[in-house]
DNA sequence: GGTACTGTTCGACTGTAATCGAACAGTACC
DNA sequence: GGTACTGTTCGATTACAGTCGAACAGTACC
């Protein structure tokens, strides 16, 4: 986990939200992040939180669960995601 | 000091370096902490890192220093700056 | 004033990320 | 099997950041 992944995944308006969004709550599925997006957009930025270390997956039939890695974040760059949560 | 701007200038190899740079030492010339790049791809790159609060500068004869907002950084953003420059 | 230096600004080019629609793969349910 | 849904992949377009060279502004020093 580099920290420069970290900030690629993290310069984005949309992923932002999505950071925000999942910090609010607990796992959630793709369509209720980004209800208004193209699916083809939102999935391009699935890829780039999950393959940053933002973002872990669940697959749970045909819906795809999202969930914040907070604790390795945490862990690994302390404060980062607070910053970026807490504006 | 909005995190957004700061994550812009953060986003990129040549500021991270900088900020490496002067995070290790103390206030730097231009051309001290970038003697490769062109003058004007250098100066672009010092404007980002100064509109978005990460550097400052101070004018000398025709010299400029650059010097790293590390407490104002720490204070607003906690943890950040260490993530970035210990890696 | 003239020369040498530092950094800025401008225009142009280039590479890449973000976006979209369409086609596709996989799952659920009838 | 057929339909409906979720998310992926592909190709194409668009917007923007990074880069460069050239011209410029300001300072220093002779």
């Amino acid at each position: 986990m580099r920290i420069e992944d970290v900030l690629v995944a993290l310069d984005n308006p949309v992923r932002l939200r999505v950071i925000r969004t999942l910090a609010a709550g607990e796992e959630m599925t793709c369509q209720e992040i980004l209800p208004d997006m193209t699916k083809s957009s939102a999935s391009h930025h699935w890829r780039v939180l999950c393959e940053n270390g933002i973002v872990e997956q669940r697959r749970e039939g045909r819906y795809l669960y999202l969930r914040l890695r907070r604790a390795d974040l945490d862990s690994r760059f302390p404060g980062v995601l607070d910053a970026v949560t807490n504006g």
